[in-house]
DNA sequence: CAACAATACGGACCCTGGGTCCGCTTTGCA
DNA sequence: TGCAAAGCGGACCCAGGGTCCGTATTGTTG
């Protein structure tokens, strides 16, 4: 494949970029008031070279999102039960839905950004996909449910990062609460109780928005 | 009050306006490629007075979708069952959403339009807090359900503008097919079946998108 | 080490598109 | 018919995303 190793300097900007982005992006109420050239002028790096190493705006909010969600997605891949592979669907899809939930809890400003850039939301995202199609496959291994499309939509859709901000930041909900409320939802739409209830402060450990 | 009966020219060119935006959203796959400016120029009217007359975008927009929004709003508030308010609890929340979800089928465009402007997506919306305030209250009549508030949005997440284009343009499921979808799902999560099925087109007569 | 591609840099520049301003016109009341 | 008040419209403003290109760095080759 064509995997051409970037330049010293290009690789030291482009996380001088993410680095400063991340900062940026944490200390406003919203990214939208941050401009690109906040960001290339905190990473005392042109506009230029922002914009050739993340393409536009889109890119540099998917870098920076992916990037925080990579552990997630490895835990789900390889880990531990109730998240990894080896537990029981009953288990895993509200486990699972936790986890986003929590992910989106730590970084409201960032997946609200990125489920609001672009025009169709967060539905053209490469890992809405994945995260889809792997509820929609442990869904339909659950006896009496039908619709695995839509109700795999449905329950992601409880977890959407402005709802989440419009629950926390607006209505003042609490964490726990909110993980305990998404929980129950599922169960109900699940058909029945889950094996085990939910403890700690969420499956992943991450770095909170301050 | 201070309700002054606006000027007959005022009156004509934001009817002018409200018309051309319609045509104009309708037309386009998507509303973010139709500027002010070209709202002005269709409906013959200079940028100023169509600013004047609503403000923004955003209130160009929402008065377009409220007009829209009426024949609800007047069905649910004073209709007969199962969306009128003489309707059981069971009956009528299922009716709710499918209303809102045919809603959103015949307005694809514009409630898309409506959900992603602004930052905090619908939730702002003042038509939002009608519906879930409305949908909460019901939810609190089903014996052994709780965390009514909770529910109440993540039902509406299901019928959301940006999945239900998704669903529709992407996905190209049938209109009758997500009906029936999100019936189900919201039977699940009620807890127990409806007293009555889907029938017919839509709960409300509307223009269909093109 | 010198020379030279290739690659990257950066900030001046462009352009779209939302929103404003203000001199002129229309309306409608007296 | 006269005269405010209300409204009109399009020239204008400006933020901000994205591009361009002359210059500076890198690292490779003899």
């Amino acid at each position: 494949m064509p995997e051409r190793k970037p330049r010293k300097d290009a690789a030291r900007n482009r996380a001088a970029v993410l680095a400063a982005a991340d900062t940026l992006f944490a200390r406003c109420e919203s990214t939208e008031e941050v401009t690109m050239a906040d960001v290339a002028a905190a990473a005392s790096v042109g506009k230029g070279t922002l914009f050739r190493a993340f393409g536009d705006r889109t890119g540099l909010i998917r870098a920076l999102y992916e990037a925080r969600l990579e552990p997630i997605e490895d835990a789900v891949e390889a880990g531990p039960p109730p998240l990894g592979p080896a537990a029981s669907p009953l288990d895993r899809v509200p486990a699972l839905l936790d986890a986003l939930l929590c992910f989106k809890l730590d970084n409201r400003r960032l997946a609200l950004a990125l489920e609001e850039t672009g025009s169709a939301s967060p539905y053209q995202a490469e890992h809405y996909q994945r995260w889809h199609g792997l509820l929609q496959a442990m869904l339909e291994q659950i006896p009496g449910l039908a619709d695995s499309d839509f109700t795999a939509h449905a329950l992601l859709a409880a977890t959407r990062a402005d709802l989440v901000e419009r629950l926390v930041g607006h209505e003042r909900v609490r964490r726990e609460k909110m993980r305990a409320q998404l929980a129950s939802f599922a169960t109900r739409v699940l058909g029945s109780g889950p094996t085990q209830g939910l403890t700690g402060r969420g499956p992943i450990e991450d770095q909170a928005s301050p």
